[in-house]
DNA sequence: CAGCACATGTAATACGTTACATGATTAC
DNA sequence: GTAATCATGTAACGTATTACATGTGCTG
């Protein structure tokens, strides 16, 4: 089993939920540390209802559309419960082009590179803003025990957001130098 | 042409390598923001030689072992050029198996969460300890245009890693209380 | 009644990892 | 002389993306 199959099961186990729900969930709430297209998940919702982790439910929505809703097993609680408890992995290496760009920057004029760093920064700008905003509708006083992770995930979204524009800013200013 | 065909060119261009270079190089100078596999790294370069953008030279290392030592063409220098002025991508979508777990962690019991906390500082602290070092080794006051963005890069990675540490501690308090 | 969101699936292709396979050079 | 490093390549498999393909439901 992939890291995706672990992560539809943790999903599902969350929330009973349909393979388009997943779609949106793996290109907005989780994206940030975790996603996958729509093709798939489908593919992979199909090996977990034969690995027998999920099971679902067929919903008529309106008149006759069809939809399945999908929950998670006893034996797909175990099975997430087992990769829970597995030791993390290395850190994980992510790919960045823009800093791969950067590593290759003598290939580009001073005010290239400027521009370069400016859309970055109004980038990770917008995205802050949006995390911002996600982040003022908890009230920190009272954090519901289901909703710590999403909680300090967010906050370290954030954190990492921030130390990047700054960063962005601060790289910024020592090129135009 | 894909990413990592853009990545060895640069690396090439930058200064002859062998494929073996590049293994190595992938794997722990430029793995923050980008990584690949030695048996990727030479069927790319094959495609690379395919398609005339870079060359190599057979080199003999001591009696009989031949080494291919590689370098761009024009064309690929052209090619390079035109991939460096491209417009960047959005926001790179890391995928981290920390952070999933994070998000179901109604799964572990406190204490099983803070030792994953733990875990995972130790982690950063190494790293962190390794890009300082190696920070270090720079005189600030005086970087060689060619390694400005070697040395942003590598203030930018320590920035991450001190903002990912505060987090990490930030949160186990956070979840100990 | 139009346009967008909801809903599900497959096929082809591209990218990445693990494992296999082999041999020379160097430093101790 | 032996172990670590240098050096190159392929095969099989697993994961991910793009594109294709189709149809219903809801809101204005």
């Amino acid at each position: 089993m992939n890291t995706l199959a672990y992560a539809i099961l943790g999903l599902i186990d969350k929330d009973k939920v349909t393979g388009y729900d997943l779609t949106k969930i793996f290109s907005d709430s989780v994206a940030d540390f975790w996603s996958a297209k729509q093709s798939q998940i489908y593919t992979e919702l199909k090996k977990l209802v034969d690995a027998a982790l999920i099971e679902y439910e067929v919903v008529i929505q309106g008149e006759v559309l069809e939809k399945k809703v999908y929950s998670i097993t006893t034996k797909g609680k175990e099975e997430l419960a087992a990769w829970m408890h597995e030791d993390e992995p290395p850190l994980s290496q992510s790919k960045d082009i823009f800093k791969l760009r950067l590593y290759f920057s003598e290939q580009l004029t001073s005010q290239e590179l400027c521009g370069k760093f400016e859309k970055q920064l109004e980038k990770c700008q917008l995205l802050l803003t949006r995390y911002t905003i996600k982040f003022n509708e908890y009230d920190s006083s009272d954090i519901p025990t289901a909703k710590i992770g999403d909680y300090l995930l967010l906050k370290g979204a954030i954190a990492h957001l921030r130390t990047q524009i700054e960063w962005l800013n601060e790289s910024l200013a020592y090129i135009q130098k």
